[in-house]
Parts: structure tokens; sequence; C-alpha cells
RNA sequence: CGGGGCGUGGCUCAGCCUGGUAGAGCACCUGGUUCGGGACCAGGGGGUCGGAGGUUCAAAUCCUCUCGCCCCGACCA
């Protein structure tokens, strides 16, 4: 049989890769009609509401209650925080027509929700006794962007953004530093995708922000992807939008804010991370279904007792809390159903067909690995969640090692150029240079001529302390992360 | 917004230069044989060729206009 691989390999063309498998595995596709936005199909979906339902739990166990606020905000809401507008404002869709009339003031689509959600604070917000207040919403949001990446950049995109108020300034902070742990968690632990927490530099910093703290991720072709951010708004919006509380001594004082967000470009992160040539490969603590069972057979008699066993194994499996399916589609071939599935990420891939049922076997694949195993069918439900469960720590453990692999120190500007210079989204070669630079916007704009940027600034140096700066010369305390990125 | 590409069955595309009965592969449906890594054979359904206008006896094909999408760059979760 000729080469039918519809997946082109990482090697050839990484980008191209990397929308194969999405469209292989059913994930999502082009909205076509409808520019720069996506269509995200069941099983791209599915990934997204496990992401939602692990995330959401850590919200509610650190005091955050969801909330719903406008997709729509009044204009001259966007202008009220001056760093704001000026960040924003080239990526807004705005609604200037509606009924039939032309509105007296546009409505801009919210491209986060800082301002509407600020505007309700201000009301809700009267005494030291509300705060803090810690809101969430999932919600989407449209930004107009000029370049468009299925799930790592669309015009609409799905996330949760948090919204918090507090009294003090530390209180901010250690909400700002809290939720970025909570994404860091659900990076490594759920994901298997390692992050470097960090600060962003002033550069890279969101709009509005004091500080702004990153969870940073590398892809296998070595670009970086900012997975999740966490703002320290200081009370930069609460003096906009006049969110003031009295404190125990009676004096009014504006309220210390943050927000955070992830967004399903972390499906992206995902996919980057951990598939290979043969399409999807998921993290059993993330995969919708974690384990498929192919039954396989010719004679009908063959057919019965083999279904038979596979419902069996079917029901052990599920009260182990395996997420199993049993592929019983009848006219595909068990050939054609290994692939699917492969393609679709599924953690492990067990067939049972007449030999195996002779003598009390089963035949198992872990999607990460290149040989099949044979193993008894009696107690199949011990070894499959035990296998999930490495199969869980080893993928975080590759990602890991491949980062480190591609981390490299420099101590030079040209050094760094010589190492990122041609690097690119198709081709990888990208890798992490750790070096020492000062937080600052001309030296941030000097990483742009060869089109990389500081990623973060890391909060726990894993390197040699303090050094001099590669641009000024000055002595800054550690090395940032500069990288190419998404 | 600059540069490039493309709109033809569900998908990927050929046909266009040189106008003359709309095609292929995949997918789909039916029947049979198959079934341990993408099965095979036979039969079958499905397209106002992105849209409008023009030239012509005749337009997927030539001309004009228009709409949309994709890729590359500048901007960005």
């Amino acid at each position: 049989m000729a080469d039918k691989s519809k997946i082109t390999p990482r090697a050839e063309n990484f980008a191209r890769w990397y929308l194969d498998v999405i469209q292989q595995a059913e994930l999502a596709e082009s909205a076509e009609v409808v520019k720069g936005c996506m269509v995200i199909r069941p099983h791209g979906y599915a990934i997204w509401e496990r992401l939602q339902a692990e995330l959401d739990s850590r919200f509610k166990a650190t005091g955050h209650q969801n909330a719903y606020f406008p997709l729509l905000i009044p204009m001259s809401f966007i202008k009220k925080e001056a760093e704001h507008v000026e960040g924003f404002a080239p990526e807004l869709a705005v609604v200037t027509i509606a009924g039939g009339e032309t509105l007296e003031e546009p409505y801009v689509i919210r491209p986060t929700s800082e301002t509407i959600i600020g505007y309700f604070y201000a009301k809700w917000i009267k005494s030291w006794r509300d705060l803090p207040l810690l809101i969430n919403q999932w919600a989407n949001v449209v930004r107009w962007e000029l370049r468009t990446r299925m799930f790592l950049r669309t015009t609409e995109f799905l996330w949760q953004e948090g919204h918090t108020a507090h009294a003090t300034q530390q209180e901010a902070e250690e909400e700002a530093r809290r939720m970025l742990d909570v994404y860091a968690d659900v990076a490594e632990n759920i994901m298997a995708m390692p992050v470097i927490r960090g600060i962003k530099s002033q550069a890279e910093r969101f709009a509005g922000a004091t500080r702004s703290f990153c969870i940073e991720a590398m892809m296998q072709n070595g670009l970086a992807l900012q997975a999740g951010t966490s703002h320290e708004l200081g009370q930069n919006f609460a003096k906009a939008f006049e969110i003031r509380f009295q404190n125990k001594s009676g004096e009014l004082e504006f309220a210390w804010q943050t927000s955070w967000g992830v967004s399903t470009r972390l499906l992206g992160g995902l996919i980057m991370s951990h598939s290979d040539d043969r399409g999807l490969v998921l993290p059993p603590k993330l995969a919708p279904v974690q384990a498929v069972i192919i039954p396989i057979y010719r004679k009908d008699e063959e057919r019965s007792a083999v279904l038979e066993k596979v419902q069996q194994l079917t029901s052990e499996l599920r009260a182990a809390g395996v997420a199993v399916n049993a592929d019983d589609r009848e006219g595909y071939t068990p050939g054609n159903k290994f692939f699917h599935w492969e393609q679709h990420g599924v953690p492990v891939i067990i067939e049972l067909g007449p030999r195996d049922l002779a003598v009390g076997n089963v035949v198992f694949r872990r999607r990460d690995a290149a040989e099949k195993q044979t193993v008894p069918a009696e107690g199949l439900a011990a070894v499959v969640v035990r296998t999930l469960d490495q199969m869980q720590t080893e993928m975080l453990e590759a990602a890991r090692k491949r980062r480190s692999d591609n981390t490299v120190l420099a101590g030079s500007l040209e050094e760094v150029r010589a190492i990122l210079e041609s690097a690119t989204a198709e081709k990888g070669g990208g890798k992490f240079v750790m070096a020492h630079l000062k937080d600052d916007k001309a030296c941030d704009a000097r990483l742009k001529e060869f089109k990389a940027s500081v990623r973060c600034i890391p909060l726990e140096d894993h390197y040699d302390g303090p050094g001099k700066c590669i641009i000024t010369g000055e002595t800054v305390p550690h090395r940032v992360v500069i990288a190419k990125s998404y």
C-alpha cells in the first residue's frame, strides 16, 4: 500500500503539520465564510470542556464565582483607560448600526471585559466589607487580528477572564500570583505542558496593567507560546471607573484589581507540545476518550464471542474510572479504526480478536509508544489505569527534556541573533535563549530586529544570578527568556 | 494595508493558454467478497464551474466589474 498519510511530517513543514493534525483529529476547521474565525468541532470542544472543568474547579476552590457580562461595550468605556485604548483600538470590531438605526454611541464587541466589569464593580463596591470581589467569566471575545492561526490566534476566541478587586496592593499581587500558579498547575499536571512562570517585560505588558505575569511554554519547533496571563492592574481601572471603597478608618480608597485569562489557544499549545507525525497525542488526564477497544472478527460466531468480551472489558474499564469507548462500528476494517483513533489522540488503543480470545489476552498499544504489547485480559483495567498514569507523567517529562535540550545561554546580542535569526514556525529551529537583559523598551526593540522578543523574566532563576545586560551593560538580577513566539 | 495564490460534486484538484456533450481521486449509497495497521470488485447518486455584466452560433474557458477565502509580511491572547 502506498503512503496514504494525510499528515505532513513535522520536519518537512511544522506549520502545515499543525494544520493537518487539527484536520485529521477533527478538532476544528476554518469558518470559511467568516474571516479569521474557526468552527470548533465536537472532539476539539470536548477537550476544551475538559480544560474548562479542570480550571473551573480550581477557580471555585480559590474562592471565585462565575458571572456573565454583556458582549457589547459602549465605545466610551474603552477610552477611559489611556493605555487600554491605545492597546486595543486597532483591533476592535464596532457595532454602529442596530435595529436599522445608526447608534448614538457605537458598541464595541468585547476584546476583553475590564471596562464593562469596572463599571459594575464601581456600583457593587462601597465598603472594605465588599472586598475582595472575586469573579470569573467564561466568554467569547473578538479581536480583529491581521494574521490568524487556528486556535493560536483567531478573530473570535473562547476564554475565561477573572476580574478581582482588593483592598490592598499586596492582596492584589497575591491574587495575581495565586492564579498564575493555578494556570501553571493545569498546564503541567493536566496538559503535561511545562511552563515557565515569569513577569512580562515593560514592552510586553498588558495594556492598562501595572504588571503582567505569564506562563510561557515551548512548542516542538522551539517557538514560545504565551499560554496564560495574570495581571496586576493597580488602581488604573479603579481610577478610570471610580471603583472606590471606604476603608476601616472611613476614608475613600481606590480598589486594587487583577485580571487573568487563558483561552482556546491552550489547545494549540497542547497540539504542538505532544503530537507526532501520526497525529494528535493527548495526555490521559485531558483526553475525553482515554481508551478505545477495537473488536476484530470475520465470521458471525467470532463476532458475537468477541463483542461479548469487548462489552465485558468495557464495563470493567468503566468501573475502574477509565473513559473507554468500544468501537463496534460495522463496515470499517480494524486497520481503519486504528488510524482513526490514533489520529484522534486516544492514549490507549486495545484490540481484541479471536486469537486473543482463545488465549485470554488483548493487544495493547500506548499512543506514544512504538510497539504493541500483549497483556492478559484478566486484570486489564488495572493495567490501563497504571498505563494512563505513567503516560501522563512521561509526557510531561518528555516535554521538559525537549525544552531543556532547546534552551541555551547567550552572552551577547549577536549571539542571541545568531541563534534565533533563522528560526521560523514552518522550519522550526527555535530556542529559549537565556540572557541578561535590562527591562527596558529600547532593549526589547533591539530583539525585534530579528523578530524575537523577551518572553518573560522568570520568577525563579535557574541559572547564574546577576550579570551585565547584553545591550546596555548594566547589571540585572538574572537572565530572561528570549525567543521567537506565536 | 502591501506581496502572492485560489474560487469547478462533501473534500483535494484537473480542464482554461488554443471556446464546442463538465471530469478524476477520495468520501458517500447498494450488493457481494473481506476484516490482526487506511480492503477489493461491480453498480449508483451528487456540480446553475463564487457572483453580475459583456463578446460569440456557442463561455468553466475570452473581456470588464465584483464578492470571498487562503498563504507570506507589518500588529497581537
